[in-house]
Formats: structure tokens, C-alpha cells, sequence
DNA sequence: TTGTAGGCGTTATCAG
DNA sequence: CTGATAACGCCTACAA
């Protein structure tokens, strides 16, 4: 079923079939009609492939996810539902890619065969070689994160530096005195993970401005490692009164550790971080947290990308969002003695 | 940068060039090297669309998932994570479609314009306009869930209907009488959704061979959901020593009502369920449940797509699983009284 | 208002 | 072993 045979049927020529279609230049009423009828008999759409050949666009973006092993966060997840449903509202479709351990080929094929008009990168690093390559390639693209020289890309990103430093004030602020930072999985930060190195980074200065006593610790992403990883630093530092982390994943165990300890949140530890809102109310008690606002950073990925394959040649544009800090009860003044 | 452009560096004619890069007819070994420098230098990776033209074929397969409003379940992101990665082992890309709701157009693009080889449809309904439309169309398609008629699709399941039944089976041998089926979100059962009405007639026919009370209720996607839900359920039923469920996302909340109501997991009341493994071992404490093999599953589905694309009149295959029941401690014997 | 013809980048058929 | 050439289905000057 081609454009040859609807033009046969209505006894007109391709052109007509195509221009009735696309409105790109006047078509008679009835010969219009005509072809709409005979195309809604037929159910006849433009084959993709010979459109993109023609068009030299494919009217398809690229998501480029974690690999798929490995659990995305609700956060993440969240990323890809607004990107997805934002790509949805422009007419453009959504092609998977994970990137990294044994998909490069995916990677490769998405990005150099002209699978797509550009390309959202997400869980960015510092040193990123998917960036380097992107740039090499000549893809426009856009990061849901950013690299350590985020200059000459555009991107979304959340503040992590910013936020963490907040919970901190705010945990001083209530009087706490020695305070953890709970990063993502040991293996992600060493990797280079901006959200893990940027947190690090507003935490230790935090800590400094306030004069505490701060730790630092990874934790696998789930409750599992959350609870193991609570109680080891319950454990070392019993003078620990509270926790801020960007380890959404890990805080329900988090929090079972603390009662297995017989340590009540917030009464006795609080507990304060980053995450999706979805997440941090759905929890039990609901996590005084930074909420990211992943709907409209997807949005906004998809718009920057629209405006890059729109023109390559316009400037590099960024998002860097700092949310405030939504109380829930998850925070509450130091404990005067443990 | 095109094939031509190879063929003219390398002295040679775009067709050597094509079989160089296939492989479909000899190639002088001198000369295959020759064009494979010029390939490596230029970094020339063959356009996909024009491929795909003469070829007939996008080597591009859909994934069509619930509408990305809802949020997805740990179940549903499992199949969505093993479809990926099973399709970019047999080298393929997978294109994201959003069904339902303000999605339609995306659906239609995605089946209709030849822009993928196969389509899997997640979150199949017992009637379902999708499959119905797909079948008119002529896409071969692979459904994660089947339909009331499932004799003519190809279809990888879940027996909703026997674990359920398992379950409340396992439930009165410890000696429960009154026992709840915590069903999924009410929109999505009147619906007409697969796995609630399979899992409604299995809880069914089961209470009645064991001559228990049973109840059944719907309950939102989450964990307040859930808390509210069996906190009505209790007030409700106060007789009720046991839930079976379906939903993953609310039983954490469950967990939180009964703790709330006095009530010990499992010394007062026990719960078992369907789930992924790794979400059941991610609860406090870890569910007693048949867990999913989200993974196998999504496999399997690319697996049946892959045949159904290469002979669209091979006979319908289908894989039903009931995986057993793990005991992981949220069962136990009813309580004498309460 | 409509038709003709050329080309997007590949692959495959037919010659050599 | 290699070259020329004709499609694949669509869009869009250019003509009429």
C-alpha cells in the first residue's frame, strides 16, 4: 500500500496524493475528498522510512538509558515517563537505547546510522565518552545531567551540590551536630557520577561552613543495602544523629535499621534528602526532601532538543533546578543525649 | 557522508562497497580492506532509513506501554527492562509508544506507518481495541497479558489465576477462615484488566473449595493506597486474618495500616501475593509471594516476536507461567483468636 | 488546479 | 571478483 496506488485509485497523479496529504500547496475540494475517502477505505499512511529518507529526519528522538540491569530509581523512571509523554505531545516518537557494558552497539546504531533527529542522555557523567562521541557524531543532543565542563553541551540537571549543602543547614540548623551523607552505589560515584561527586561536594562544604562532623558513605540503591548500610553506620559512629542523602532507593531501609536500633525518626535521627515526590510521600513516614521536579525537566530536555535539531548553530542552553525542601516530619531538633 | 562517497575514495562501486559491508557476495580481500580503512577513517555507518526502505524492514521493534501518566509498577518496569535488553541482543531498537488516553496518535504513527517490524503490547485488557487493531492491521505483535479469546495472538502471561488460588490455598492450610484479595486500582479492573479478573476468579473458586469468607476490593497503585485500603478492610472485617494480593505497589502501605491497627505480620495477620522478586525481598518485612520471572518473560516475547516477523504464518505460540510460591515469612499459622 | 520527473541512500539483479 | 542500474516510497521543484 503506497502513495502510487491511492493516486491510482483516485485517478490523479502522486503529487496530488501527497500534497492532499501535507497541505503544501491547494488541492480542489473534491479531489481532496476523493483521496481522503480512498485513504480511509485503504487505511493508507506514508511508509516512516521513505519520508525519512526524503525528509532527511526521522521525526525520532533517542532516550539513551542506564543499562537495563540495573534498577532505574523512581527518579530515573520518572525521567523517562515525562520525556516520553513530552515527545508524545510534539508528534515525535521515543527510541530506547541503553548505553553501557554490552550495548554499545545499541549506542552506536542509534546515534551514527541516522536512527534519530537527537539524542537525551541520561545519568550523565563527569567524564562522559557517550558526550564525547555524541559531539564527534555531530548529534545534537541533550543531557539530563551534565559533565564536570558543562559549557559546550546543553542540559537539565538538578542541583545536588545545592541541595545537600541545604539539608545540612537545615539538619545544623536543628541543632545536629554529626550528620552522614548516604550517596548511591559505590560503583556509580567511582564511575564518576555528577549527582555523587556534586553532593559530596555541597556536603563536605556544608559541613565545613557549620563546623560538624560529617561522614561520608555509598549504599546500593534498595532498601536491602539501606538497612545493612544505616546499621554499619550506626554502628561506627553511635553518635550519629542524622542523615542526608540522594539515595531514594536505599531509605526505607534506612528507616528499619533505625527501629531495629530502637532509634525513632525523627524524634531520636533525622533524616533528610533528594527525591522524586512521588517517592519521598509514599514512603513510611513520609521523607523531608528536596522534591525533583522530573516532569518538568523531561519537558524541558525534550524542548532544549527540539531547538537544537530546529538549529544546531543556536547556543548551548541549561536548567539547573534547586527545588526547596519540602518538611514532611522526617527532621526534627537534635536529641538532647543518646 | 554516504555510500557513494566510501565507494568513490576507495576506487571502487557503491555496490562492492554494499557487499563489503553484508558480506552477501565475495569480496577480494584486498580490496575489503581498503574500503573497511576508508569506513573506519570516515566513520560511515549506513543510513537506517534507506536501509529500511529497500529492505522492507526497520529492524526496529514497538513497545507499547501503559500511558505514561500512570506510573508504572516494579512488575511492569522489569518487563519494559528484560524487553530492551533482549531486543538489543538480537540487535534490535525498541521504540517506545505510550498507548491510551491523549497517546492515540503516537499508537497509530508507531503500528501503522511501517516504522516497526512487531509490536509489544503491554497491559493487555480482556477486551482490547489495541490487539484488535493490530491483527486489522497486519503487524505481527507479541502481548505481555492476553485477551478473553487468546487462541489467535501470541501472548507470554502470568497464571493470575492459579497463584492467586495457591495462595489462598497456602492461606487456610494455616488454618485462616476469613480472608481479603487486595486487587489492583478500581479504573483499571473495570476495564476490564487482565490479571484482575483472572486473579478475582481464581480468589473466588478457591474461598469456595476451601469454604472460606472472602472479600474483595480494589485499591490504588501505592503505598497510601494500600495503607488506607486494608485500614478500611479492617474496621470493615474485623474478623479478616489474611490478605491475597495482586498489588505490589500497596503492600508496604498494608504493612503500615496493620502496624498501625496493633496487628503483627505474620503472628496476627498474614499476607501473601503475586510480585517481582526483587520488590517482595525489598519489603519489611520480605513478601511471602510467587515471584514473577519479569525477565524470562520479556524475553520470551521478543523471542515469539522475532519468530512471528520472520514467518507471519507460523501458528500462535503462548507461554503461561505460575512460578511457585517463595516462603519468606508473612505467613503463619491464624491466630487462635482475635 | 494538476502532472512529470528526479533524487534521498541502499540493496539486489543482471552483466561483464 | 566487480560495475552499472533499477527499484524501495516519498516529497518537491518545474511545467503545464
Amino acid at each position: 500500500m503506497n502513495i502510487g496506488e491511492i493516486a491510482r485509485r483516485a485517478g490523479v497523479s502522486r503529487s496530488t496524493v501527497s500534497y492532499a496529504l501535507t497541505g503544501r500547496r491547494p488541492v480542489s475540494e473534491a479531489t481532496r475528498r476523493r483521496i481522503q475517502a480512498i485513504i480511509d477505505e485503504l487505511g493508507y499512511r506514508p511508509n516512516a522510512a521513505a519520508r525519512a529518507l526524503k525528509e532527511g529526519r526521522t521525526r525520532t528522538i533517542g532516550l539513551v538509558v542506564p543499562p537495563a540491569g540495573r534498577r532505574l530509581t523512581d527518579l530515573q523512571l520518572g525521567f523517562v515517563a515525562s520525556v516520553v509523554d513530552a515527545a508524545a505531545r510534539a508528534d515525535l516518537d521515543v527510541l530506547l537505547s541503553p548505553s553501557g557494558g554490552e550495548h554499545e552497539r545499541s549506542f552506536e546504531r542509534v546515534v551514527t546510522g541516522r536512527r534519530v533527529d537527537g539524542v537525551i542522555v541520561m545519568e550523565i557523567r563527569l567524564e562522559d565518552d557517550r558526550v564525547t562521541r555524541l559531539r564527534h557524531g555531530g548529534l545534537p543532543f541533550v543531557g539530563i545531567g551534565r559533565t564536570a565542563d558543562p559549557g559546550d553541551m546543553s542540559w537539565v540537571d538538578v542541583d545536588y551540590d545545592t541541595l545537600i549543602a541545604r539539608c545540612v543547614h537545615h539538619l545544623a540548623d536543628l541543632g545536629h551536630r554529626h550528620v552522614a551523607l548516604v550517596n548511591r552505589n559505590a560503583d556509580l560515584v567511582a564511575a564518576g557520577y555528577g549527582p555523587g561527586h556534586r553532593a559530596q561536594e555541597g556536603f563536605a562544604r556544608a559541613v565545613a561552613e557549620r563546623g560538624l562532623h560529617g561522614t561520608q558513605v555509598c549504599c546500593g540503591d534498595d532498601a536491602r543495602s539501606g538497612q545493612a548500610c544505616a546499621g554499619r553506620l550506626l554502628a561506627e559512629r553511635p553518635e550519629l544523629t542524622a542523615i542526608a542523602t540522594i539515595n531514594e532507593a536505599a531509605v526505607a531501609g534506612m528507616y528499619h535499621a533505625l527501629s531495629l536500633a530502637g532509634l525513632a525518626v525523627p524524634g531520636d535521627f533525622s533524616i533528610a534528602g533528594v527525591a522524586a515526590r512521588h517517592w519521598a510521600e509514599s514512603l513510611h513516614p513520609p521523607l523531608t526532601a528536596a522534591d525533583v521536579p522530573a516532569d518538568e525537566l523531561g519537558a524541558q530536555a525534550v524542548e532544549l532538543l527540539i531547538q537544537r535539531i530546529a538549529d544546531p548553530a543556536t547556543p548551548h542552553r541549561h536548567l539547573l533546578v534547586a527545588p526547596p525542601i519540602s518538611l514532611r516530619g522526617t527532621t526534627a531538633p537534635a536529641p538532647s543525649r543518646r
